[in-house]
DNA sequence: CTTATTTTTTAGATTAGACTAAAAATAAAT
DNA sequence: ATTTATTTTTAGTCTAATCTAAAAAATAAG
């Protein structure tokens, strides 16, 4: 299995979601930032091996093999997140370009040391599932904070969009996964919030609130 | 540069030790175990990248950046193998292919923050020097161990020969770095070694002896 | 100083992965 | 139901890295 191919398998793994009856081959290639022409080639290459199934025209399945090694791959990746920022001094919006290095090495005794090593870790740095060594991945009860009516609270459990300018603003203002937070008031005009975070009260635009996942506690 | 590329630079760097005077394509197909066409065709490649200086049928010679590229990837594989053995449960013997691979992690932070983790150590699993930030080499003075004349004592302190097999074998003698050694007998025959290791002693043969580094005390 | 052997380079093919441009199939709109 | 637009696939090219087979250069032997 090259790295090409596992990022191709990641990248259908993670859109089927969206794409339940097959992902469109549009969809693969603006995901993996490659032409469609490109996404068609792979597609056929994944196809031969059964790793997908794919008729022209119908979009992509991950076979039962293609989606084991997808879960490897994203249990790879954020069992090396979680290293760089407990073990190294690397802050959560640090991390993801050197986890896709890192998820393609190739070693069953190192991901099953490193798991060990970090005391099994559920979540990684971005509240995100980590598959266990059986490919299951334990779902995690979250709300999106924009959901949340006035008076109700959690706590912050994890990020919808973790790219690095989201992250850094959550640093901003002191906005960590494990803290408590509470919807004080909701502004209808441009879907703000009023929120109180630990000790701090702040407004958080519809952006912000649309990308953050909470854990009720009522 | 790629991780060909790198390989190739590697391979060079170990054989300039051997071949002064510029090294044979043959000897670097033979040790990237291919064929002298593909190594004169990477050699042109580095050459162009102005990594080697290459004139045909003349062998190659690191130039001041591929050298100082050699080294890094050296660092890196000598600081992820001590990683392996020191945080994680690899033994010495089992590092090496795992760390061919992280040796092409493309990340500066976290090389440094490895490092800082480790505690900066000096000298991987194998006894070899890890090369400083600046790539930097601290030779270590070592003595194979056959040269020791009997009575002569000291600490092993490193291998030439890593493959597997030898330092399988060193673990069943109960020989690892850190412990001493002293020469009781020798037997000009067979050139083989009665050495006391700690508390035992035993016969070492002459391709034991010979792959064995000591640091001599007196 | 020729001839034979070894070493190295060139020529031509192959594979994975990507691209552009064009054709074909599907979906959407009059 | 045609026409138009979108999506997807095909055809052909390119690069890095490899290979085999053959030619050329350097070395060694007689
Ligand atoms: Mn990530
Ligand atoms: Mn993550
Ligand atoms: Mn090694
Ligand atoms: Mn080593």
């Amino acid at each position: 299995m090259t790295l090409s191919e596992e990022n191709y398998l990641k990248a259908i793994f993670h859109l089927e979601k969206k794409y339940t009856k097959g992902v469109p081959t549009n969809a693969i290639a603006e995901e993996m930032d490659t032409k469609a022409s490109s996404a068609t080639d792979m597609i056929k290459r994944l196809s031969e091996k059964d790793l997908i199934a794919y008729k022209p025209y119908q979009g992509a399945k991950l076979t039962k093999e293609g989606s084991a090694h997808a879960v490897k791959v994203i249990r790879k990746h954020r069992l090396w997140e979680s290293f760089l920022v407990d073990k190294l001094d690397f802050s959560w919006d640090e991390v993801h370009e050197v986890a896709e290095q890192l998820e393609h090495i190739k070693s069953e005794k190192l991901i099953k040391e490193l798991d060990k090593f970090l005391g099994y870790p559920k979540t990684d740095p971005h509240g995100d599932p980590i598959p266990d060594e059986n490919g299951k991945i334990h779902r995690i009860e979250k709300t999106i904070l924009s959901k949340l009516e006035v008076g109700q609270g959690g706590v912050c459990i994890g990020v919808k969009d973790s790219s690095s300018a989201f992250l850094k603003y959550l640093d901003k203002h002191h906005i960590s996964l494990g803290k408590s937070i509470k919807v004080l008031g909701k502004e209808s005009f441009d879907n703000s919030m009023l929120v109180k975070v630990g000790e701090d009260e702040l407004t958080l635009s519809s952006l912000v609130s649309t990308n953050l996942y909470i854990k009720i506690v009522k």
